[in-house]
DNA sequence: CTGTTAGCGCCTTCAT
DNA sequence: ATGAAGGCGCTAACAG
């Protein structure tokens, strides 16, 4: 591997001004200028980015934290992040922590080694000490998801409004019996969409049930679980609100197979607007977030950050409810 | 930011004996390590892994090229792969290329400039002149897509066996009408499987028909639109083959709109067993590749080469056919 | 077992 | 416009 060093002997000048041309400084004669680029090029030289990263202690890498890549959701919130990195000469990298709070670690630690400028977490699997310690120190933002008791800020739309805007959704149709499929976690924004939908019901006098809460872990197979034991009860809910696509289309693939009219006799809506969503048949109803702009804006506070150390904070972008077939 | 020298001056031992204790150094007396990693907790010390790096010039890194994420089928690929790049200490990082050529450019820069120690793509925007130039001096292989003209070993499975396989699936079934959807790239995995459709016919002794064959992006509407292009046609096929489950999907989709009874009579076949395969109403018979194995075995070969030079060649692994409804 | 020292490749004053 | 030299934080001989 060439070196800075060998490119300077081969066309004897120092390495300072070789570092110039490289950094296209303006105080180099354009006839040496010249001569160095020749050398670069015949020497295949490439400057070494770990060095230079030492020495400027600067790596213009972002770090995206991902539970996992079979999300559709990700996808144009990344666009999103990519656009706005581009724009500063920043690149960035994934990382897939399938929700593991250990993987989740070492990605931090890879922050704090210097590997990266800064981390956007749409993950979060890590406890809020360890967290707020990090941001104390490192540029760190959650995008669409987010730890509970923490001074992080927070990227993504308005979990509870809108799960308060799909029930009401329902209730506006003259419903009752609305059925709830989520997680049993306590925070976050599946968290947040339950309480969205019990605010609903409550603010429309609409008693809670507790058979029409089911718990799942947002995969297609909880939802056809959910499915099943929305089929077991006497009274089936005339509507659901899944806090995920995949949970909802679960449970309508099981209500089809038992022959339940969907869009007639239950209606259903799902979470991120997914690719299948759209295309599954029926087409599923959905809660769709902006996320172009949820990854544009997230990318944008955390460079200004990482550049003039300015304050970030929380922001919620508005979602809107996609009506379909379901 | 606390560096080692803080840590070996808090504790009045030297930065080698700081260096020892972190790289776990065997010759430290017990209680000097003590004494050493109490002050390291006590300062916050990390150690700065840009200094390492370029110290040993290594990373421990891999970069895997994705084109995008919203493809299923990578999901597993890289659970194989980081499997085996744990097992030698290896994190793997991710970016999206978009098969955009100047951003896969950028990522292999990105290993000359020593960021990274190996790059795996399942993107191939690149010539062959560039990426065989990279490959002599840099570890580098493809996974299940590869570029023309190239000696950069590719793993993954045998894309023309198993076109091959599909489509005398259905011949074997007695059909003769048999149509296939792939793309207008003329080498590649694509082109691959066209190759072995063509060929299951041409040893049946069945004619090719040019109005049984379509090309798209591998995208769900170029799948509709396929759909489209054959219910217009005088005769319909009887089976489809399709290069991917997306393009299937969306021909079966028009086609049921049409009053087509999919399993009955027509029959498709997909590619790759993405989950929307599995769940999809018919759910659709596809070709399934041994995902985890791919990921798996190259990233092994690559780390094998990184550690030791070695030689890697291309291995083709084997699929399987997954009959469904459809 | 521990310390000293010489770089890794680059950028950046400070001279000239 | 150019060069010399110091140092970023760390590891790896080499001494002792």
């Amino acid at each position: 591997m060439a070196t800075i060093k060998d490119v300077s002997k081969f066309c004897g000048v120092s390495v300072a001004t070789v570092s110039r041309v490289i950094n296209r400084d303006a105080n180099v004669r354009e006839s040496t200028r010249r001569k160095v680029l020749e050398a670069i090029d015949e020497l295949h030289y490439v400057p070494n980015a770990i060095a230079k990263n030492l020495r400027t202690d600067k790596t213009k890498r972002i770090l995206v934290l991902l539970a996992g890549i079979s999300n559709q959701f990700y996808s144009k919130v990344l666009v999103g992040m990519e656009r706005r990195a581009e724009e500063d000469g920043y690149r960035t990298a994934i990382a897939i922590t399938h929700n593991n709070a250990d993987i989740e670690r070492q990605c931090f630690e890879n922050l704090k080694m210097h590997f990266y400028d800064g981390v956007v977490s749409l993950s979060s699997a890590l406890d809020s000490e360890y967290l707020n310690d990090i941001y104390d120190h490192f540029p760190i933002a959650f995008c669409s998801e987010y730890v509970e008791n923490t001074k992080i800020p927070y990227i993504g739309v308005d979990n509870e409004k809108a799960g308060y805007d799909a029930t009401k959704f329902y209730i506006d149709q003259g419903f009752t019996k609305i059925a709830f499929i989520g997680t049993k976690l306590k925070y976050g924004s599946a968290a947040e969409r339950e309480l969205g939908y019990k605010k609903a019901l409550s603010d429309a006098e609409i008693p809670e049930n507790k058979d029409y809460i089911f718990y799942g872990n947002y995969s297609f197979d909880a939802g056809e679980t959910a499915g099943r034991h929305f089929l077991s009860l006497p009274k089936m809910p005339q509507a659901i609100f899944s806090i995920s696509d995949a949970m909802a289309i679960g449970a309508m693939r099981e209500l089809i197979k038992n022959g339940i009219k969907i869009g007639k006799e239950v209606h259903i809506c799902g979470f991120d607007n997914t690719k299948i969503s759209e295309v599954y048949m029926p087409s599923l109803t959905t809660v769709s977030q902006p996320r172009f702009e949820i990854g544009y804006t997230v990318m944008d506070r955390l460079i200004r950050r990482i550049e003039t150390g300015g304050k970030m904070e929380t922001i919620k972008l508005t979602h809107k409810i996609i009506v379909r077939e379901s």
